[in-house]
DNA sequence: AAACTAAGTCTCTTTTTAGGACTAATTAAA
DNA sequence: TTTAATTAGTCCTAAAAAGAGACTTAGTTT
């Protein structure tokens, strides 16, 4: 991926974990607990040892993920999500209930997070309104803040030249 | 990427949403009501035309994106996000609000999402428990579904052979 | 009818990824 | 305490994917 004429947060954020291997290495952190050593993330997510290595050095730069000796001074290093890496919890969880939803088969999830209490169900993870009503695609509405973002929204609106409504 | 010992929804959805791409395709989509045009979305993501091309036809594959010519029987296609697409809305603002959360910067994001009726602020996207408490990250536990996510579980959290613990 | 445009396709180059072999520093075992 | 294993990598090569841009073709405008 190159430049993005409109450098959204998002697009900002997918330079980082916009590949599928991120998102599972942090899959894998979160389903543990946290933390995991580098050849138990290898061999469960059967990544290459180069990638990998690659992929955790993004991660660390990026503070979503802290690189830290198991004993103090050895070399068996340890990857701890950090809080900003547990944050993005809820787009694991929405992405593993979109599946849920919408995949052909009706074969149960590898695996579901829960409700540590009890082991209850959890809630869908929605949009919502302040008030607390889940909102759907016609409640929501993008605006604009930069300039940039708003150039964004008007030279690429029109896809052939109409300049007539020119008020 | 290869194959995943964990097959899991999230590593099937990263099959297809997992590059940074088709993520910025489906934003452009809902920022502009759902539907673009290819030379639209190529033109404003400035993406390569085959690039594009190959993003278009998984996305459509997947049935997140339909495709249909703007005036029946026309060659001019138009790309319109389904009901399925529509509803990855919820990962989109998790993700621009974790970004808006973590920036190191205070300046504004590049658009926002909001409440259409008045505009006002939507709520933060999070995991919920059924009676409503947002939940933090020792609250939520993973836990395996099937055969092979429980191996997946029990054959590689002890790092080293440790099997003093046979009971 | 001529010019233009949209939505691709094709080709070539560069960048990433995959798959392994190899390595240095510990750690564990005998 | 010497020897064997393991860990967390690095390095190399082949294969796959992405990027840039020229070219195509049928439908649209002028």
């Amino acid at each position: 991926m190159t430049e993005n004429p409109l450098n959204c947060s998002v697009a900002m954020a997918l330079g980082f974990i916009g590949d599928s291997w991120s998102i599972l290495i942090l899959r894998d952190l979160m389903m543990f607990g946290g933390t995991r050593r580098f050849e138990q993330l290898r061999e469960g997510l059967g990544i290459s040892r180069n990638v990998l290595t690659e992929r955790l050095k993004t991660l660390v730069d990026q503070e979503i993920v802290r690189k830290s000796p198991v004993e103090d001074g050895g070399r068996r290093m340890q990857y701890k999500l950090s809080r900003k890496g547990w944050e993005l919890m809820p787009i694991l969880v929405g992405i593993n209930q979109w599946c849920e939803r919408w995949r052909p088969d009706p074969i149960n999830s590898a695996f579901e997070f829960v409700d540590a209490e009890q082991g209850r169900e959890i809630d869908v993870v929605a949009i919502r309104s302040q008030d607390g009503r889940v909102l759907g695609p016609p409640d929501i509405t993008a605006i604009p803040r930069t300039e940039a973002a708003k150039a964004y929204f008007t030279s690429l609106t029109t896809p052939r030249k109409k300049p007539q409504e020119s008020e």
